[in-house]
DNA sequence: CATGAATGAGCATTCATTCAT
DNA sequence: CATGAATGAATGCTCATTCAT
């Protein structure tokens, strides 16, 4: 119990104000437990962290992998759209999750810089995975015109990564989606035959 | 001279390993003088951290600047590729300015938020104008086809969120260049008419 | 069982490691057990450590006693130098008894300078009087030449308290071996007749 | 100032309370000073400690070697006396830096066992050297019945020990000068011809 | 008996900051 | 301008100890 209500609060705590702007005493009474009894549960704040680190990272992966079933029936506009609003609702849902994923895999700290490009280009490979997977899939249709896949897939992550970006700096919903939707749009209009 | 050198050693520092895991000492050691030698200079450790913050933001909007008075010769295309070909410099030369920027536009410490808030809204401005008034001139020249300018602009400015957010994580300078030809192509191709 | 494991646990690590330099969670590890159950067998840690000294100094001072009754029928000669490998022998076969009584004896902690002082005191006692039954009887005898007694004694104790502090200096057994028999050799050379 | 008045605080404490038993904060007040203060002329507790016992191991040894040019016109008796006496003032006068000596030579913390066994050592060779020249000369010039050296070397630096020890469990004055007297007389009429 | 959870006290250490020089 | 000395505040962490289970 105070286990999990520990790596809530690190993951909160350290999404928002970064490793070393989160003291262990903050995250301790945020719990409404001293400092001291974190060590009941984690080796030390390293420890804690990277814990709360690898569960974001695991939950981002599992919702990337849970894309990758979920087309089948959707035509490629669907499916690819899909693949946004997801993204967003991940956002929405695992705010923390995913500020801690991005956080680190953008400015990892020096003293796990490796592991984490290690995690991130596993992700990401994932992730490409998926989106090939649906572009092929939406050429074969026809729905898709028939272009080189990378071109097509690199057009696509780099769309996902201008909205994870816009998401975080723009606070506004309605902006978030005003964006998404006029990217989405320019992507599939020539993506689209 | 040693107040230059600290900035110069500050904004690299404040941009590797952010606000807090930076020591003032880690700071002066760089320069090769003791730590109160900053209190020469600067008021203290925030002060020398908006000093230099506002440095970088200043010199990524003289850059967003420097791009509205560049193009007027060329066509929209070559305007639109050559924001991106500048972005991509930009990081390059000013590596460091570009990393704080980022790091803090996106994830400010609590005690500047507004403040960045503020100047990153008026940057993204600054930015968004130069791109619609390039769009417009590409419309009124025949190059764009007929479109609403906010959705056009919207998905190019996505397009250099999310080549900003994959320079700093992908180190190969061959993959970002793919990323970002590739992302062009695509955006071009539904632009033009 | 248990408490029994964890006085020699104790035993062992206060002697190397001393009262302070040794944690309670050292011990418990050791036997297989977590801290909080040292506390069902002794007080304190303060009390574990008196058990343990206390056995400690118990086993020293029998077998300080036990140098009385052995030497009814051997030469003066043979008993005093049957009691310098006795000694040899006790600090081999109990070495963390021997050494827990030497680190205390010299250095004892400030909470238990008075106790330990009382009981070295009886220790020292019970052996001079050991050492002195036998010179007097080796004096009779006609082995030893006739001295002061405190003479012979004081320069018999010293003897071994010289082999104390070297036995625990000197990893080496052929080194202590000669430093023995070369301090009694000595030793005897003049107190025989 | 500020840093040999540390320095001695330290060599007390270190001396008196073994090096876990010493908190950083207890030298600092001593000297009046609080304990980040210490930071500023040692790096760490470590290193202070470091520099106070090798400060005091260096004082021992130069006592030692004083030693060794002070007999050129003493008897051999005389002079090996004098080595007792030394000693003795060594252990009144540089009473902390004996009693750290003394401690670490015998119970050296696991972190600087190795530095100090080779310190000891050499110190060890130091002084079992000035003996065996002195009692080389006094054989020469008749003063010891000639017998092999390492024996008489040996039995007197078995003497010395013991006088250590003596006069760290001994607080009595009177009963160490009579340890002292005692054991030298022993040795001496069997060393002398 | 033994443990998991928790804590108060304390410790070494770091750091931003001040001030006299 | 620059530094050495010093400090208050905070941090991560350890440890002896307690207590309910």
């Amino acid at each position: 119990m105070t286990r999990n209500k520990l790596k809530e609060a690190a993951m909160r705590l350290f999404g928002e104000k970064g490793y070393e702007g989160t003291a262990l005493s903050e995250i301790a009474k945020e719990v409404g437990v001293k400092t001291p009894a974190i060590y009941a549960f984690f080796e030390n704040k390293e420890d804690l962290f990277m814990t709360v680190f690898r569960e974001a990272m695991g939950s981002y992966n599992s919702y990337i992998q849970a894309l990758s079933g979920e087309h089948k029936e959707l035509s490629a506009k669907d499916s690819l759209y899909q693949i946004l609003t997801r993204q967003y609702a991940f956002y929405q849902q695992s705010r923390e999750a995913s500020l801690i994923v991005l956080r680190y895999v953008i400015f990892p700290p020096a003293f796990l810089k490796e592991t984490i490009e290690e995690a991130f280009l596993e992700s990401d490979k994932l992730l490409t995975n998926v989106i090939e997977q649906l572009i092929k899939k939406g050429i074969e249709e026809g729905d898709i015109r028939e272009q080189p896949i990378p071109l097509l897939a690199d057009a696509f992550l780099n769309l996902m990564d201008g909205l994870s970006m816009q998401y975080f700096y723009y606070t506004s919903k309605e902006v978030y989606e005003r964006k998404l939707n006029h990217a989405f749009t320019m992507y599939w209009s020539s993506a689209s035959s």
